[in-house]
DNA sequence: AGCACGCCGACT
DNA sequence: GTCGGCGTGCTC
């Protein structure tokens, strides 16, 4: 190398803002980096920090003469490289600028930065000459007789001093300033423990997973593999095995699960396995805990994390293997700013990381059953419950023939079983989708119907608040007495069932039963959840009205009836998954009925018990289902037999977003294999005041979305206060 | 994402 | 005549 060339070193920097590209940078003389190391770097008129991204860009079209120098390598363990694979990846999937997915590795700010150090004090080896020794220099310097180095608040303490004599001794030589480095706030999780005695079909599953994440790291190391497992089958059980394992071998685990906040019996159960409490990272964590466990994992100190999707992108260290829970579950799908499936980036994750992924579900979503099925994914199969408890029996209710009276909701027959069930002093859980109390008022005069001021939405009336309120955007009012449109007086009608009026219904029903309502407004918090999981552990309800919140991993012994109040709701709307999601969900619910020794009844109520869906639930030929659906997908060339994006146009300007989706519509790509459909109003035309409208490509399995998208998206100009979002893979459609 | 620049309305 | 609105463009 020439001096010259020496002299010219230049490094491109990813900054976390939504930039086309990393910029170049020249490193001034004496600096050292490598790729991933945080930098300070100058833009524009401030300071930024960014990431290293490449060492010797390929592209060098910006000339040498106009680099700005990086300013400092920051003291923190460089972002490793399956990370930054990682966000490269997903920039190119989801066609974001890589510096907006650096952003959600970045995540804490604040968390660069090394938290000051904390000062502590140690008695000086040498005692300075001539000290004026007062009472309470006295006391200090004899309690700190062979002391290790001790926060200053707490010797002040101890010794009865003021810190102010502290700092005097200091001063004056005679304690001796340290600084103490936090140690790390999460304590290894001992592998070692007694694990659980593992029935003969779990420890098959077990010993598949655990020499999996023996090989993590190695040029095969990566492998994805389907846990399917029927509910109480012990799925969690066996993928703690492989967690024991990554752990022996000091590396780390991820765990995803769907809305972590209320899953205190995970927690648990981790906690009862390996001793210790796992990091845990959701969008509730505190800022001050968020920089810890960032940082502790970028050191490789927070061994096991379990979190919601968002921890999908922290930047591992050594991960040796990831784990998505209930994979199936539509909340992994980030629906806002950049817009990914966190199951299917999970599989590229752990691709990048060379380690295996387990997606465990009791049933599977139809790509991941695809993928199984074509052998692209390894297939662990668990079909009894443990302990051999029977699955419990489905029933319909066509409310039909089966009529609940005029504005109740439920069915002579559920009132009967509900009955009998609490005669035999067990529990019941009503399942119902809804929050609030009605989900419609409408004017009996005129029929005018109260919507929300920002959204294409009802206001859903929440009665014990006293509040119409809109579930879309927070907007909520008291409800009127007199109508809007026609104004007469005091004449609404509430239509409909939400959790509210069920507990009504259930109270004039049932005037002896002791019911409790969960749903997310009225169980906000963990400890919250805690504390209904504890009421309903120990019996002191016996009937529980729930909406989705109850519906996925809670195991409630004494709970043997689930009454589903409207299994057909979810079912319509323009939601390519909405069969498949309806039976997961319903599913889901039926698996909370009968656990341990009791055979549990599942009640559907339905206008529909010949649709596949409730004949699935009923015949429990899950499989079926899951090959009807993947011959309705086929035939209608949707994913995953194709792929699919959406386009969703919005903005404050009604007629600005509608002309840059004509516009779209007319600049729309064309050709074989390639279909273009819309605009259309999004299923929500204005949410929060932005109003909305969607286009769709629908295209070929072998055809590069991506590109196709790109192009058109560069045929069309847009104003910049219309907002475009790429949705690759939509789950909601129309 | 910020921040500057620049071009049109109501004010000391 | 200026202060200030936010639309447009740039940051290596």
């Amino acid at each position: 190398m020439s001096l010259f060339a020496d002299q010219e070193r230049r490094v491109s920097v990813l900054l976390p803002l939504p930039l086309s590209g990393a910029y170049d940078y020249a490193v001034p003389p004496g600096m050292e980096l490598c790729e991933g190391d945080f930098v300070t770097v100058p833009l524009g008129p401030r300071e930024r920090t960014g990431v290293v991204w490449e060492l010797e860009p390929t592209n060098q079209d910006v000339p040498f003469e106009k680099l700005k120098n990086v300013i400092e390598k920051l003291e923190q363990p460089p972002i490793p490289e399956a990370s930054r694979k990682l966000v490269d990846w997903v920039a190119r999937y989801t066609l974001q600028p890589s510096g907006s997915i650096l952003k959600m590795v970045m995540s804490v700010p604040g968390a660069l930065s090394d938290p000051a150090p904390k000062p502590a004090y140690i008695k000086a080896s040498h005692q300075p000459e001539g000290l004026k020794l007062t009472k309470a220099r006295e006391r200090v310097l004899a309690f700190m007789e062979n002391m290790p180095p001790m926060a200053p608040s707490d010797i002040a303490r101890e010794a009865g001093c003021g810190t102010s004599v502290l700092k005097g001794l200091a001063d004056l030589g005679a304690l001796e300033t340290v600084h103490m480095t936090d140690p790390s706030p999460f304590q290894e999780p001992d592998w070692q423990r007694d694990g659980y005695e593992l029935a003969n079909q779990q420890r098959v599953a077990a010993d598949d997973l655990v020499e999996k994440t023996a090989h993590a790291g190695t040029e095969d190391g990566f492998s994805v593999t389907l846990l399917d497992g029927v509910p109480g089958s012990g799925k969690t059980e066996v993928y703690f095995e492989a967690v024991a394992k990554a752990l022996e071998h000091g590396k780390q685990t991820l765990v995803l699960l769907p809305e972590i906040a209320l899953s205190s019996q995970w927690l648990t159960r981790f906690k009862k396995r390996f001793g210790v409490e796992p990091a845990v990272w959701h969008s509730d964590i505190g800022q001050s805990m968020r920089k810890k466990t960032w940082r502790a994992i970028v050191r490789g100190q927070a061994k096991v994390i379990v979190g919601a999707r968002s921890a999908l992108f922290l930047p591992y260290k050594d991960l040796a293997l990831i784990i998505v829970d209930e994979e199936h579950d539509a909340s992994f799908k980030q629906e806002e700013g950049v817009i990914y499936n966190g199951r299917d980036m999970a599989v590229v994750r752990a691709q990048m990381g060379k380690c295996p992924v387990v997606l465990a579900s009791a049933t599977p979503s139809l790509e991941t059953a695809v993928n199984s099925w074509e052998g692209r994914y390894n297939n662990l199969h668990m079909p009894s419950r443990h302990a051999d408890v029977p699955l419990p029996d489905v029933i319909t209710i066509d409310l039909r023939l089966d009529k609940p009276e005029r504005q109740k909701w439920l069915s002579p027959s559920l009132i009967e079983a509900i009955k009998e069930t609490v005669a035999r002093g067990e529990q019941v859980m009503l399942y119902l989708n809804r929050r609030g109390y009605a989900p419609l008022t409408l004017c009996r005069s005129c029929g005018h119907r109260l919507q929300c001021p920002n959204c294409t939405s009802w206001l859903v009336e929440h009665r014990k608040a006293q509040k119409l309120q809109c579930h879309h955007c927070g907007y909520f009012t008291r409800p009127p007495r007199t109508c809007p449109s026609c104004e007469s007086e005091d004449n609404f009608a509430a239509c409909g069932p939400g959790v509210e009026r069920l507990a009504e219904e259930v109270a004039e029903t049932f005037p002896d039963l002791r019911a409790i309502v969960a749903a997310s407004d009225t169980v906000t918090s963990p400890t919250q959840a805690a504390e209904l999981v504890r009421k309903i552990e120990d019996q002191e309800v016996d009937l529980l009205i729930g909406t989705q919140m109850v519906a996925k991993g809670y195991h409630f012994p004494m709970l043997t009836l689930v009454g589903v109040v409207d299994a057909d709701l979810g079912l319509s709307g323009g939601d390519l998954r909405a069969s498949e999601r309806t039976y997961q969900l319903l599913y889901q619910v039926a698996g909370r009925a009968g656990r341990a020794d009791r055979p549990g009844t599942v009640m559907l109520q339905t206008f529909m018990p010949d649709h596949p869906v409730m004949k699935a639930l009923k015949s429990g030929l899950r499989d079926r289902f899951l090959e009807c659906e993947a011959d309705a997908r086929k035939s209608a060339g949707m994913p995953p037999f194709g792929r699919l994006a959406a386009l969703i146009v919005s903005g404050e300007d009604e007629v600005l977003v509608d002309d840059t989706a004509n516009a779209l519509g007319r600049n729309a790509p064309h050709g074989q294999g390639i279909l273009a459909l819309g605009p259309a109003p999004a299923p929500l035309a204005m949410i929060r005041g932005r109003h909305r409208r969607r286009l769709l490509l629908k295209t070929d399995k072998k055809m590069p979305i991506q590109s196709i998208l790109k192009d058109w998206l560069e045929r069309t100009s847009v104003s910049r206060t219309v907002k475009i979002q790429i949705d690759i893979d939509p789950y909601s459609f129309l």
